[in-house]
DNA sequence: AATGAATGAGATTTCATTCAT
DNA sequence: GATGAATGAAATCTCATTCAT
């Protein structure tokens, strides 16, 4: 009779922990020991459910996109015309409840790690398809596809900026890009 | 390796090997030895130029916003009036001349690593600044900022992408934010 | 895996896996997990079948003599008289059907063994007495020990050389520690 | 200027360690950690020197081999006709000067790793042919290669066998191999 | 001032063994 | 009786840093 995992919810929770740890400590800085100290797991646990940590910090970062994405997702669901979908753009990025500076921080490391995982691209470009996919709902392509640059470069400065700008200015220029709303 | 008591570009030199192993390896696997190596340095030198693997970090990085923001005010330098820095805008982003993989990569490094160093941090939202100011001279401040932030979003869909936008599209977009140009 | 209660062959499957695994892989690199593998048997039937791996090795080199020793009286069972005996020692380390190169892996391993167990040591012994026994049969004590030692070092060199020697050459040396057959 | 190693004799020392820590314990149980304490050397400096352990039992046997066939060599030194050739290889035998305990120990080591290294096969080849052009000196070359294995096989016995042959006896079958002497 | 041999601290990884089922 | 998920102990290996020269 095969054995039954004693915690099944074990891969997600280190998973977790690893992006915990690159957001606390920096990619360059992570180890197996803090990984696993952060999750509540034996050291031996950490090559017991991953082949080495280039396997594991692949999987965490495509982990962390499936995670945004739906974010992403969720955060649309309600929209019903071109005018709300401007203002729920406008919130996404100055209400920074799905961008924290935690996520934000990830989001760069993944943009970094990128280019060392074919899968991992493949998972960001879905992810990018999908975010436009939702704005096409509302806006022609190349419009959405602009709106979606722009959040990600905004949310970006509200991250990094002295002075970020008010919800009022934000408004204006989403307004613009989408053809005057 | 002969003695060279005068070699006033090394510290220079490692900096500029730090960029490129880390754009090579990840910053994660950046170890004193590839860079001495692909510096060309005994290593030895990395410890006796440089404090330590942080340090040598946080210079690495200044550098590199300090040589970027360079790129970015050379690119703008000939610019007289708001559509020729539309045309600009559109051609640092469309070009991939400024913003190369490689690049882009070292891009989202740094914004990861940023809040490891106040430093560093200061010296970013000192570039940010710049660049506004730069585009300032042609457009209101709250555009400014809005180009500047869709210039990053954009530049990230560029090497990630799997069917960027055309000259013409871009062009467009970057019209309407500048308030119909 | 089924449940299979009575899988009487288990423990001499396990036996002859570890054989095979030392002879893939060298004895410096057997683990349970390799012989498990090889064996097509459970991780846990390993400690639940054996003490440990000092004592799984013992049984299977003690095996392995059993098994060679056996082949070796086989080898010279239908012969008649000292000639025919002189035939069969050629034959034996010329046709190499017995001493493969594997078999001739495990004997060096086990030659190199032996002397961590008493077990192990006195079993060789024994078939060291039992190969003299056979010869003896046809040839003085003193020439049956030549003759097994001669075989024991011919194997060695027909695994070893470049150019072996001819069944020709053979005989004529086997001849002569005969005392002239 | 470049620096001199702190203690030139570090590599063979490892070495040396290496063949007493396999004779010790045996080359299953042989581990970085009992080298370096055998050596006196501190544990990082196990891969500073060698690539890993593959690497270490390689060369250390590669030696090994070099030091047994000096020792050969030298035992035959002196030798001036073939009936003091063959005094020599009875006392070979028979004094087990060369052929100590440990040295047969490594020597089966050595065989049954040997397969597991070109480069070690090869220097093997070599000696063997070394000890073939030996004895050529005073048998002609079939003979030469009997004795040669006769030694061999009869080292063996005189490790393992319960009660040896005489010197008288050895005597009696070296001078039939090498056809009445 | 500059170097690179050397090392200790700590990283990753392996694996025999345990034990709940 | 048998299993395989899990782990602690220990293995291998890496590397920033030190320091004699």
């Amino acid at each position: 009779m095969s054995r039954r995992p004693n915690d099944p919810q074990r891969r997600e929770r280190i998973l977790q922990a690893t992006l915990d740890t690159i957001a606390e400590h920096g990619i360059h800085a992570v180890t197996h020991r803090k990984i696993a100290s952060c999750a509540g797991v034996p050291l031996g646990s950490m090559t017991y459910y991953f082949d080495g940590m280039d396997s594991l910090l692949e999987e965490a970062f495509i982990w962390f996109t499936q995670q945004m994405s739906q974010q992403y997702r969720d955060f649309f669901a309600g929209v019903t015309g071109p005018e709300m979908a401007c203002g729920s753009i406008v919130t996404l990025i100055h209400s920074s409840e799905v961008t924290t500076p935690n996520n934000m921080e990830l989001m760069y490391q993944l943009y970094a790690f990128m280019n060392r995982s074919a899968a991992l691209k493949a998972v960001m470009q879905d992810w990018m398809q999908t975010s436009q996919t939702t704005l096409v709902q509302w806006f022609d392509p190349v419009t959405a596809r602009a709106l979606d640059a722009f959040i990600e470069g905004m949310t970006l400065h509200f991250v990094t900026d002295r002075q970020p700008l008010s919800r009022e200015e934000l408004r204006a220029i989403v307004g613009r890009i989408a053809g005057g709303i």
